[in-house]
RNA sequence: GCGGAAGUGGCGGAAUUGGUAGACGCGCUGGAUUUAGGUUCCAGUGCCUUUGGCGUGAGAGUUCGAGUCUCUCCUUCCGCACCA
């Protein structure tokens, strides 16, 4: 090649792909909702300056598999917005004196441009920020709505309270229990609060995970195991007189068959009984205050001594009539079941240490797999057995027993059937300023009421001053007032959980831009579900519920027609350097745009997508950019040379013979693979090294042969289609020059020629023993006789069958003789 | 503790339905081109005691044949974490 010829310059010729798809509007989904769609959406970025590597895996994968249904001739909407309302944006406003909408706008319109720098084919016109009053508005309405429904309350929840800064914490603000800012140690207090009722909820979004064949079984399971749901008996142990106005203790048990072995009674520490006993025990109000301190760190808990006391209180037995203690124990959840339990030690692990250490009696109720007794002297016994010491139910198995013992409570009106689930409704508040300001009314008689709807939204001011401390909206007395007709409320001044905006901007994408209410239910059930969902593992349970929660309300709202959100679920993998997940705190980032300025958006596109599978962690490595940025200068340098010799004939398929048949079969079976690799398994790594062979058989076709550069025009213009997908800008400039017609984007995905298939001959592999001893070129129509036959010629087989019998000859036709001889 | 995913060359990974283990890329070795090379090209590259043997975390099993299926165990990562 001479030294005249170009070289590839990446940066030229994206800029130069990018200003053709801008002023061809290339990526906007067709308006008039006809024909078959595609619905490919990305994991919204929260604006926090710049894009990072998960970002361009990201978008890498979600871009790939857009350009690919483009091709495939579909509707495709892939669009791109900003989850921009959060907590960063109020902690960087204080850091530079500026405001939190000034902050996050600026780098909306920054990371806007490095998304535009790497070609993803984002359909700009359908952008959203769901700070913007235009997305929130519906937020709010649809939250008053929820209110009318009684699907929303208000009830006192636990947050964090900086004691010296006056300020409620948010999670990530309390540092080692201490203020982030003030340092003093956080105290928990109870305030009101608002609620989503989720759990009405639960039966649905537990049973539905079966119709999601479409994501990854991890995802399913977590969610499983998130809503937790249980089988289990209500039943209640008798008060000889009330307390807390209660005449009984209500347990749930899991395990109504091992009732007869309850020794004790557990109370949480915040059960109303255990309050109003403290009110008299000193003791007991100390104990119960230790609990209270003790449980921040939910992580500790599990390992956490368990501690109790005896209250003194005595509860009867539903069936013996027994009585039993009663105990306050820093084990049993207020906010799970009653907040009570009944205590078995003999068969429970958690009863059995708390008895051994209190010395309470343990009583064994099940019988070991030998039918006798079982032994718990040394830990407790869990498994289903027949029962024992259970008066009338000795000898029942698990499943007799509990319907047994279900259905004498329930006639003694002493307990019931019942299902719990370990999910909690969704506490929505958030003492924040920068959020969707919840839109809600205090009363002056102090009852509650929606803001009207003609009265939306209720819009945070974003010309404030922020002092790191009090949110600007709760300091801000004009803001507070509201005036409804005539009768001056108080405007709840929390703002919405920010998981509550990304719950729906799937379904607002439909209609970004619609006016007259939160969804245009035509563009919304044309274009939903979304096909296919790509994002982060970490968003598995919380996002992703909510966001399936939100369907199901839209949909009983008459919104939409559908009952799950997202069809199709990719999660990707983790961007790894040095075997660590890439963070800031680790310090061993890269950043995406110095990648883009030395080797251009393509090279990093390929590297992200060739690595690793996408739902495997990808292991960063600055050797594998450069072979990637090497390919595709391979790739240019042979579309170059393969031009410069002047137009190729095109393919006589009467006269191919030799490498260029052999080349042209690979092409198509390159095609196959590749089709295969994009729409079914989502592997683009696969698909890559599919092309780079079929680059590397394609560069070896002798340029003085005409029916070689016939089949290699053919191979080129196959392998800059098979590459949309992955590096737009080089193949947008390479098809035009290899003079495909119109847009890139929208080329036609090729088509497997199946008689280019069609192979003369195959190797057939040989194996004695198993072992491969021989390779021959046979027919490819070869009859199982004629294999046979051929194999046990093999001159390397026969050395290994010499002295032994042949006991059995396995044929499998296409691929190997294995003969077997003793 | 419970649940899930995974363990293959020096490295990232491939092998899709039980049928040739190591595709593709990186790295490395040798050679060529170049004034030069952090360029490009060519050849080689699992390991070993090389007519062959061994090899997919360890051990067993099923099979003519196992990276793939079954069982036991080990390791790593992820999620949940006293849920009665």
């Amino acid at each position: 090649m001479s030294d005249k010829t170009p070289q590839y310059d990446p940066h030229a010729l994206e800029r130069e792909a990018q200003a053709y798809w801008n002023e061809h509007q290339s990526f906007a989904a067709r308006d008039d909702l006809s024909g078959e769609k595609f619905y490919c959406l990305s994991m919204f970025p929260y604006p926090s300056g710049k894009c990072h590597m998960g970002h361009v895996r990201n978008y890498s994968i979600s871009d790939a598999l857009a350009r690919y249904q483009r091709m495939q001739g579909k509707n495709v909407l892939h669009p791109m917005g900003w989850d921009a309302f959060g907590l960063p944006a109020e902690n960087a406003a204080v850091a530079n004196n500026t405001a939190p909408a000034k902050w996050t706008y600026s780098n909306i319109e920054h990371m806007r441009g490095q998304l535009k720098a790497l070609g993803f084919s984002f359909d700009w016109d359908r952008e959203l920020a769901t700070c913007t009053p235009e997305y929130y508005r519906w937020e709010q309405w649809f939250f008053t709505r929820l209110y009318e429904k009684g699907l929303v309350y208000k009830k006192m929840a636990t947050v964090n309270w900086d004691p010296v800064d006056q300020t409620v914490l948010a999670n990530e603000q309390v540092i080692d229990g201490c203020g982030w800012r003030s340092g003093a140690p956080i105290e928990r207090r109870e305030i009101p609060q608002w609620f989503l009722r989720i759990t009405a909820y639960a039966e649905e979004l537990l049973a539905d995970l079966d119709k999601l064949d479409g994501w990854p079984e991890a995802v399913r399971t977590m969610q499983r195991n998130w809503i937790g749901k249980s089988r289990g008996v209500e039943l209640a142990f008798g008060l000889a007189a009330p307390i807390a106005g209660l005449d009984r203790i209500e347990v749930y048990t899991t395990r109504p068959d091992t009732l007869y072995g309850v020794t004790y009674v557990s109370l949480a520490a915040e059960h109303p009984i255990s309050l109003e006993l403290a009110q008299d025990n000193p003791a007991l109000a100390a104990f119960i205050d230790e609990c209270k301190q003790s449980s921040v760190a939910e992580a500790d808990m599990a390992q956490a001594e368990k501690l109790g006391m005896d209250t003194g209180l005595r509860a009867m037995h539903p069936l013996t009539g027994d009585e039993v203690p009663v105990w306050v124990a820093n084990y049993v959840l207020m906010d799970y079941g009653s907040g009570a339990v009944m205590a078995v030690p003999a068969h429970d692990e958690r009863d059995w240490e708390f008895a051994s250490k209190y010395e309470l009696p343990i009583r064994t109720v099940i019988c070991d797999a030998d039918g006798e007794p079982a032994d718990v002297s040394a830990a407790a016994f869990t498994d289903h057995g027949a029962l024992t010491a259970s008066g009338d139910f000795d000898g029942k198995g698990f499943q007799d027993a509990f319907d047994g013992i279900a259905a004498a409570l329930e006639t003694k009106n002493m307990g019931r059937v019942t299902t719990q689930f370990r999910l909690r409704d969704w506490g929505v508040s958030r003492q924040r300023y920068w959020g969707t300001p919840i839109p809600m009314l205090n009363l002056p008689d102090g009852g509650e009421i929606p803001i009207p709807a003609d009265r939306l939204p209720s819009l945070l001011p974003e010309d404030v001053v922020m002092d790191g401390v009090a949110s600007p909206i709760k300091a801000d007395p004009e803001w507070r007032q509201f005036d409804l007709d005539g009768v001056t409320c108080e405007r709840e001044t929390d703002t919405f959980d920010t998981f509550v905006q990304s719950s729906w901007y799937y379904a607002r994408f439909t209609c970004p831009q619609f006016d007259e209410g939160m969804l245009d239910s035509d563009a919304a059930n044309y274009w939903l579900p979304v096909d296919q969902y790509v994002g982060g593992i970490e968003h598995a349970i919380l996002h992703l519920l909510y966001a399936r929660f939100f369907h199901k309300l839209m949909r009983d709202e008459g919104l939409v027609n559908s009952d799950e959100p997202f069809t199709r679920l990719l999660t990707q993998g983790m961007v790894l350097k040095d075997g660590a997940k890439m963070s800031k705190s680790k310090g061993n980032t890269v950043d995406p745009q110095s990648l883009i300025d030395s080797h251009g958006a393509d090279t990093v596109r390929l590297f992200s997508l060739f690595a690793a599978p996408p739902d495997q962690s990808l292991e960063w490595s600055e050797d594998g950019v450069e072979g990637a940025h090497r390919f595709l200068k391979r790739l240019w340098r042979l579309v170059q040379e393969h031009l410069a010799e002047g137009t190729a004939p095109t393919v006589a398929m009467d006269k191919l013979d030799g490498v260029a048949k052999d080349a042209r079969r690979k092409i198509h079976e390159t095609i196959a693979k590749v089709s295969d690799d994009f729409g079914r398994r989502q592997t683009f790594n696969t698909a890559i090294a599919a092309v780079m062979e079929l680059c590397n058989e394609l560069g070896r076709l002798p340029s003085d042969d005409d029916q070689a550069r016939a089949v290699l025009q053919e191979g080129l213009s196959t392998v800059v289609r098979l590459l949309v997908p992955i590096v737009p800008h080089l193949s947008h400039h390479l098809w035009q020059q290899l003079g495909g017609e119109g847009d890139a984007t929208y080329a036609p995905w090729p088509v497997v020629d199946e008689s280019a298939l069609v192979r003369d001959s195959i190797e057939i592999v040989v194996q004695v023993n198993g072992k491969v001893r021989a390779r021959m070129e046979v027919a490819a129509d070869a009859s199982k006789d004629a294999l046979e036959a051929a194999a046990l010629e093999q001159e390397n087989a026969q050395r290994f069958m010499d002295g032994k019998t042949v006991r059995k000859v396995i044929v499998v036709p296409g691929k190997l003789v294995n003969i077997v001889v003793a």
